[in-house]
DNA sequence: GGGCTAACAGAACGAACGTTCGTATGCCGA
DNA sequence: TCGGCATACGAACGTTCGTTCTGTTAGCCC
């Protein structure tokens, strides 16, 4: 039968953000199907007029995910040359993705094990763009002057790991808003990078 | 029956280490019992004679790890007293400890979701005492003025994550030997915390 | 308002799940 | 050499798994 008020898109909406909880909270394999379909308040059997497997059902997901912050993230520094710049845009960018997404970066991260060599290929090429572009604006900065480091791999994915800190324990009601904490996080980054935080905005402002 | 050479202490170190392995896999919830037999050598039944059930199974695996990150890094902590020094020893044991056992901490960061509420606490609780550490000695080198953060909280959770990153893809085969990559990290956390880089050994030796 | 199709219910499949239990065998002290 | 404990087997329990299939109803078009 068809339920009352049934839609195919509110119906596949539902199913991505009921996985998406469900992935987070139990992991991947451990998430039934029975018990995705019960939160979207459907039938388990109902759920293979929108999925073609469990499997492709993961990578799909994933991939849209990844896809939607690289997306964001790339129109977010369209425009910016200056190497420092694009890297305000970037920390920018990178904490409001993974504090307003916490749960989509999560599973993004641990439930790569779980897909097929073939999806899990793709979806770490996908993941190296992302972070070439923190890569190739920290080589930029290095070539121009702005920056400075020891070894330009290692910074990034440093870089890369303590941003996606508070995507963990951010909190919108908590101790620092997300402009604070941004705030924050750059002067830290520029600090790594070599000690060019005198020269921005921010660090002017606090020696005034 | 007793199979040939069966022996207690043998059997369960390696009920510990294949767990960690499946767990690491592919999630607590969704590691068989059957699976972690078969790749002990055991029968599923026989598991229980060394776990009393799956649930407080995982717990006792995560707190034996934790526990031992945390007596690791309290041996290697006492007698320092200068901020610095233990900054450095932190950062030390820190990367070794996530770099020698990465299955180890990433089941740890990842299945504390399976816990129950009672062995959560108290999960959190050991972790609490071991970034405790880090903080306890960022706000000893604030308050000799070895260090200047903008937030000791944020700065804590900032240096933790960063340097967590290397237990995904360190190699003792790749690029870097732990030694440099210990020192590329020490340095960079030095900048984070307000550029008292230069009097460390470490800044002396490169500008020789 | 009658037919068509999109949308879902619900039963069913064999396999696998965590856990219990009775039984059999290796090992060690006496 | 032999009794007893330690250690593991292997069958069994009821439940749940991913997936397929058939049937039935709701919404839309003419």
């Amino acid at each position: 039968m068809r339920t009352v008020g049934s839609n195919r898109n509110d119906t596949l909406r539902a199913i991505r953000q009921s996985a998406v909880k469900l992935i987070y909270e139990h992991g991947y394999e451990a998430m039934s199907l029975r018990l995705l379909a019960k939160d979207v308040g459907i039938q388990a059997g109902s759920l293979y007029n929108y999925i073609q497997s469990k499997q492709s059902f993961l990578y799909q997901l994933l991939k849209e995910i990844t896809e939607e912050s690289l997306v964001e993230l790339t129109a977010r520094l369209d425009g910016i040359d200056d190497p420092a710049a694009r890297l305000r845009a970037f920390i920018a960018q990178h904490i409001a993705f993974h504090t307003r997404r916490p749960k989509e970066v999560f599973i993004s991260n641990m439930e790569l094990r779980s897909l097929s060599p073939k999806h899990y290929k793709a979806m770490v090429a996908l993941r190296d763009r992302y972070q070439g572009c923190l890569r190739e604006i920290i080589d930029g900065g290095i070539a121009s002057g702005a920056f400075r480091v020891d070894d330009p791999g290692v910074a990034t994915a440093a870089i890369i790991a303590m941003l996606a800190g508070p995507s963990v324990w951010y909190r919108a009601k908590g101790r620092h808003s997300l402009e604070s904490l941004t705030e924050i996080y750059t002067g830290m980054v520029f600090d790594m990078l070599g000690g060019t935080r005198a020269t921005t905005r921010r660090r002017v402002l606090r020696r005034a």
